[in-house]
DNA sequence: CGAGCGTCTGCAAACGTTTCCACTGGTTGG
DNA sequence: CCAACCAGTGGAAACGTTTGCAGACGCTCG
């Protein structure tokens, strides 16, 4: 395995010319710089991560911290933050907790604090106070997406108005009675966005005078089958079913839709039916969504990342937010005619 | 930050036995390694990384190459693996070339040659010879998941067997003009799976008398966005439409009942429809499958991975056939009573 | 009671780069 | 014409561990 010093006896010159040429740093004659390149080519040389790594105390390595690698949401993220990572020549090393708090711990604990990555990108991953500190001691720059990090900087879309925005949508529309089905129970205590875009449905429903039914107000996992099941019972309730839903998330509309076409329910003239995330899939359905460009948020994040890490005046603690698109398809309409929720 | 060398003044050790003391290995009085430890979390001493990797040759960090986060294989796959690093201690350094050969080939020659991963995972990527030579000179252990590397260790199921097996399942109940979604266009040349599971079908369509019409084997991306737009065109054809198809995915099965839906057809009585994967949403569309366990296959190549790298005796290229399952559920049937296909 | 063995320890040499520093020789400006 | 500067170079000191080697110490066994 050829070394550098190799490469320097090839060349005829010094380690640190050679240093110098292959990196690019530091003044080096033309000339130098071409013989060195040769040497490093004929003798196949790579140069060793760890020791420059070691020497240098840069990476070139980036954490990623995810709840899940499984939803569309953060394979997204992943995509945007891969590709802008591979241009830059950085690495990537992804660290997935979807098996609950003790791999958390462990990544936060054991993993994260051993210096082997420039940064860290935390997606929709609740942080407290002690944990960014000492996230923060290791590592310069930190960037959240999807919740803010006290003291990090984040990228986030505005969870809250954006649901005001989507209620009062349907609500525009005529409907009255209206349900949501909110992310819930698993993640609970690791995330934050669940529980902002309810309450931002709340907010809309309570400031148009409309009730808020608990029994509405229904976790479904973020996933399509749960969707699917939590919207099936609430459209076969005996107790009259809602003439629209607000989903949380594209998966768990796509569900609510497909146990709406379970029950003969036609979308949108029967149901309504809004989104939030911007599915490749929602075009399948006409979804009506907030379309949160998932894939730029993580490549929002790297360019965040790398300006905070090459140029030292950005490691302040910004809050970007990120503007996300209304999508009106076509599956949200006027009530029917029949609902008590029509409204001319 | 403390180094070891704090450790070890704080501990009244000498360094090398701090070491031994954190690291576990070679023998340390339970006295030294009790005062080390304490000291070490005193000072809240986290090894350096690139330190110990260099010093001891061991990056406990593998490379896992995948063409794409965001198909449900893949990050099933990525799940499994995930997991079972973080148990082990080991860091996931992910890379994604979705983005197309630049990204490979920076992967391939950039990336992966640096010497910073102990072991290569890759997924359902196509290697050249060349290119698997060049790894193996660098990192041992080289694992392929899905797809055989001609000289290194892989694990694969029998996609041609499972593909006759899933086409024999409808020709069994009847079917006689059955289509095929297969995987086909972007990956083609770093894949091998679509072709394979394609040429199942062929060949159990032949073995059975049956003709394998050309318009009716249709690439559709492996996405439900894009085998909803294939079997679309597929059933709306005038020239009579299929009693069954056999999709390469059960994303394009999906896609394809979807399809089939719109039309007013019913699955499983006016349409058979068999996918191939095991995802979760299959059960909500009671889709019949083969169940190839992505996850365990994930799981599977990591402890292969760090078996040979523990025990060099594990160094050799062998090739685990992975047991797949066959789910028979509710989406598939006979064909139509007015069916030229019926058989009775 | 001494040789021999095994456990435990510390010194110091790796590991393979980057980068500070000092030095050269040539150019420029006063 | 000399001082000051600058691009280019090489020597050598980091960077923070692991580990080979050899010595110290306490036991056991003959």
């Amino acid at each position: 395995m050829a070394g550098i010093k190799d490469v320097a006896e090839r060349a005829g010159l010094s380690i640190a010319t050679v240093s110098r040429a292959l990196s690019g740093k530091g003044p080096v004659s033309s000339r130098s710089r071409e013989r060195a390149r040769a040497a490093a080519a004929e003798l196949g040389f790579v140069p060793s991560y760890h020791a420059s790594s070691l020497a240098s105390g840069r990476n070139h390595n980036i954490g990623v911290v995810v709840p899940s690698v499984h939803r569309w949401y953060f394979s997204s993220v992943i995509e945007g933050i891969s590709a802008t990572l591979i241009d830059a020549g950085y690495d990537l090393t992804l660290y997935n907790v979807s098996e609950g708090p003790k791999h958390r711990q462990s990544v936060l604990n054991d993993f994260l604090l051993r210096k082997r990555v420039d940064g860290v990108i935390a997606v929709a991953l609740k942080l407290s106070e002690a944990e960014i500190r000492k996230l923060l001691a290791v590592h310069r720059p930190i960037v959240g997406i999807g919740g803010t990090l006290p003291g990090a900087a984040s990228i986030r879309i505005n969870d809250f108005d954006l649901a005001v925005d989507a209620t009062n949508h349907l609500i525009r529309l005529g409907h009255q009675r209206i349900a949501h089905l909110t992310g819930g129970s698993v993640y609970e205590q690791d995330f934050e966005l669940p529980g902002t875009r309810q309450r931002g449905f709340e907010r809309a429903m309570q400031d148009a005078g409309l009730a808020v039914r608990p029994d509405w107000n229904i976790p479904a996992d973020f996933t399509i089958q749960g969707a699917y099941a939590s919207a099936r019972t609430l459209l076969g309730g005996a107790a009259g079913r809602p003439t629209a839903i607000f989903a949380a998330s594209d998966e768990m509309a796509i569900g609510a839709i497909l146990a709406a076409r379970d029950f003969g329910l036609r979308v949108p003239y029967d149901l309504s039916v809004i989104g939030f995330d911007g599915h490749e899939l929602g075009e399948v359905f006409g979804l009506t969504t907030i379309d949160q460009g998932a894939r730029d948020q993580g490549s929002l994040a790297v360019r965040m990342l790398l300006s905070g890490l090459e140029g030292d005046a950005g490691s302040v603690a910004t809050e970007a937010e990120y503007p996300a698109k209304f999508l009106i398809r076509s599956s949200t309409a006027v009530p029917p005619d029949d609902s008590p929720g029509y409204r001319h």
